[in-house]
Formats: C-alpha cells, structure tokens, sequence
DNA sequence: ATGCTATTTCCATATCTATCGAAATTGGGT
DNA sequence: ACCCAATTTCGATAGATATGGAAATAGCAT
C-alpha cells in the first residue's frame, strides 16, 4: 500500500462522524445498509451524510450497490484489512509492538 | 478506547507528512530521533515540522524526551497498538476480516 | 553575561473541510 | 407520461488545517 493512500483512508476515518458511520456499517455486516438506515441512525441531513458517505467510498473503505431506489452500502473488510496491515507494518518495524497487536486479535 | 480519541488518532495519521514523519520515528525504534534529525530527513520547515509534532504528541502517538538542547522524539507504540487494537475490533466484529490480519503480522 | 544551537511560538494566509438547505436527479411503480 | 421516494449535486458559509517566515525561548558552554 501506498504511504498517500493509507494517509488518505486515515484521514477518511479519522472524523468522527465518519468513524460512526463506518462503525455502524462495520457491525451491519454482509447484508449492509441502504443510505436511507445508517442516516436513521445517525439523525444527520442527507447532503451531509451523501458527502462523508461519498469519502469513504471515494478511499476505499465502503462499497455501494444499487437495489431498486434504495442504494446498499457495505465496509469493504478488504480495504480495512489492507490499512490495517500497513499500519501494523509500520509500526511493528519494532518487535516491541507485536505482542499488544496479538492482544488485541485474541 | 473512546471514539473521539481514535478519530483524533487518525486524523493525525491522516495526513502524508505526518504519515511520513510518523514512519520515520517508527523506524527509529527504541532511540527515538531529535527533531533536527528528524528535519533532515523530512525537509521541511522546522516551524511546519513543529506543528505536526506537536499534533502527534497531543494524540499521543509520540512521546518527546529532552537531553540537553535537543529533543528526542519517539513513537509510542502502545498508542499504537491500541488504535490497531480498535480499528481490528470494529472491522473483525465480522470474521471474515480476521485473516488478513493475521497475514499482517506473520 | 554572552553566544550558540535547537526548538517553539507568533502571525499571516491560502486552502481544505464540515455542514446543510434547496434544487436536481435517479429509478422504479402506476 | 407521471409521481413518489431515495439519493446526490449545487451553492453558500463558518471554521479548521497546512504552511512557513520571523521572532521568541530554552539550555548549555565559555
């Protein structure tokens, strides 16, 4: 992965609004969720989620499919795993990192 | 973790001269680098290098140590790891993540 | 005390970001 | 063709961010 766009896919997440969202799509799983639920969910204007929403997708991190009029959008694990995978690079560079990251996995 | 921390975390990895300078402390390891050090390598203005320091300092990605006229920057991995640790946590809710994390580390 | 080097703060500015109401668009149903 | 619901684009604005030159500060050495 590219140092620019890990940055980029960093940035994207490090919003909080953004984080939410991924969150939530995250823990909808396989099925996601149309646009229409994760605004229910989040109670924000649709221009503004359509925008953090479009981030996302734009970077990476989250998928759409159309059914019907309703738009379906889904985390794109592969795309997490990628940047996570380069951060967990960079930074257990240095064995003393390794062990916290299999902590965490556990 | 709280949310807004890891947001705050990411954002400030967000960012390709953060991202950069962040690598290099990593890389470092254990001895850490002095900001001039670290300028050389970077080469940028020390006043534009000081303000993203300080902004992975207050989100707690580095810690900075004096010796004498010098300050001795260091990544600080625990950080880190916890935001690895969240990050995996949100993503690998669905399993389907898990072994491309595992990849990561082998 | 003075000087030297390292680093930060101050200040200014151009650019980017987040936000959201209103209007446009898209894609079926009827 | 027309309408309805879902979603995006447009346009505008307030605030944040990135950048860097110049001045201030910190910490030793002499």
């Amino acid at each position: 992965m590219k140092l620019e766009k890990a940055a980029a896919q960093l940035e994207a997440l490090g919003n909080p609004t953004r984080l939410q969202l991924y969150r939530i799509l995250v823990r909808a799983g396989d099925d996601g969720l149309a646009v229409g639920s994760v605004q229910g969910k989040l109670d924000i204007p649709s221009s503004t989620l359509s925008h953090h929403l479009k981030r996302l997708v734009d970077t990476g991190l989250v998928t759409q499919e159309r059914q019907a009029t309703t738009l379906i959008c889904r985390a794109n694990y592969p795309g997490m795993n990628a940047l996570i995978g380069y951060l967990a690079d960079e930074c257990c560079a240095d064995a003393a990192c390794a062990p916290a990251v299999g902590k965490a996995l556990a």
